[in-house]
DNA sequence: GCGATACATTACTTTTTTGTCAAGATTAGG
DNA sequence: CCTAATCTTGACAAAAAAGTAATGTATCGC
């Protein structure tokens, strides 16, 4: 349960576009170079993002990336989903249809806490924007602090009641 | 950001151990077995486990696995940490201290999130004991959908206010 | 004690994920 | 139209994770 290195630098590129005044773009060099990755590897990440509709590129001379949309009307649920989802097929395919490879049985109580936590995860992304994340980092943090106080709260009351 | 094959493998065999009346004890053979997994590769995760304290082994004839504390006081959140753990160090120098191999500076913004994702998904599985996962695999899902639910709630109160 | 059973531990192989390279395609500017 | 800058794309290489094999050690039952 981990954040892999994809998702990580993808994110980071990211938050590079969103840091631009409107109109601005960067080229993948800038962005790789910041980032301490090879421009290639920025170049695989930028692709994806780039299918995914999260960003919009152009080629030439004053080429480069740009978000394809407000940076407010980006998600990291979003962003993180289509990062792994390039590298990643399920990791059970008992969990995407394909039942008959799969061993475990469908009540093996295991399967709605992966599929939970999935949600849980996503939940916790899809609050915060790829704005908050660069306007006002300590909101995030604050945020994140908040989602997590709530959760224990409720594991207590939950348990002495 | 997915859970490892070792977490959910390690994982399912703990729930075969929790199932089992006290005193009763399971050989890596029965394990492997009904989860689909080679022996070899149970005997990892069990050591594993083992060596982390939550199962106790014994060898010979009538050897085998048993939990080595009642089901109820053990939780998710330590399983999962056991299982990665072994295999992984931090796929980023800079959280773990070692800061000069890394080319991200402290304030990028990113790394709370990171560190936030973490603490969330540890503190909903804390709030789960493979005891809860045997027993009342229904109230796994209800408590998990509740925590959900808060986020939820949370999330849109935080954003309108 | 002896042999069978089963865990312990290390080394190795395979697969998956990451990251790199290189050749092609597109655009701006002169 | 030509060149330089830049993205695109597929093939390839390196690293990490997952899984296997094999050898060793402990325990039980006879």
């Amino acid at each position: 349960m981990k954040v892999s290195s994809q998702e990580e630098y993808g994110l980071r590129c990211l938050v590079q576009l969103a840091r631009l005044p409107q109109g601005e773009s960067l080229t993948l060099s800038q962005m790789a170079e910041r980032e301490g990755i090879s421009t290639a590897n920025a170049g695989k990440l930028l692709w994806i993002l780039n299918k995914a509709g999260l960003v919009q590129s152009h080629r030439g001379t004053k080429g480069g990336y740009h978000l394809a949309r407000p940076a407010s009307e980006i998600r990291l649920s979003e962003v993180i989903k289509v990062l792994d989802e390039d590298a990643v097929q399920e990791h059970c395919k008992s969990y995407t249809g394909v039942m008959d490879v799969c061993i475990h049985t469908g009540d093996c109580g295991i399967r709605p806490v992966i599929l939970g936590l999935h949600e849980i995860v996503q939940n916790a992304l899809s609050e915060i924007t790829l704005a908050e994340l660069i306007g006002t980092e300590a909101n995030v943090d604050e945020t994140l602090h908040q989602i997590q106080g709530l959760q224990q709260h409720f594991g207590r009351t939950h348990k002495s009641a």
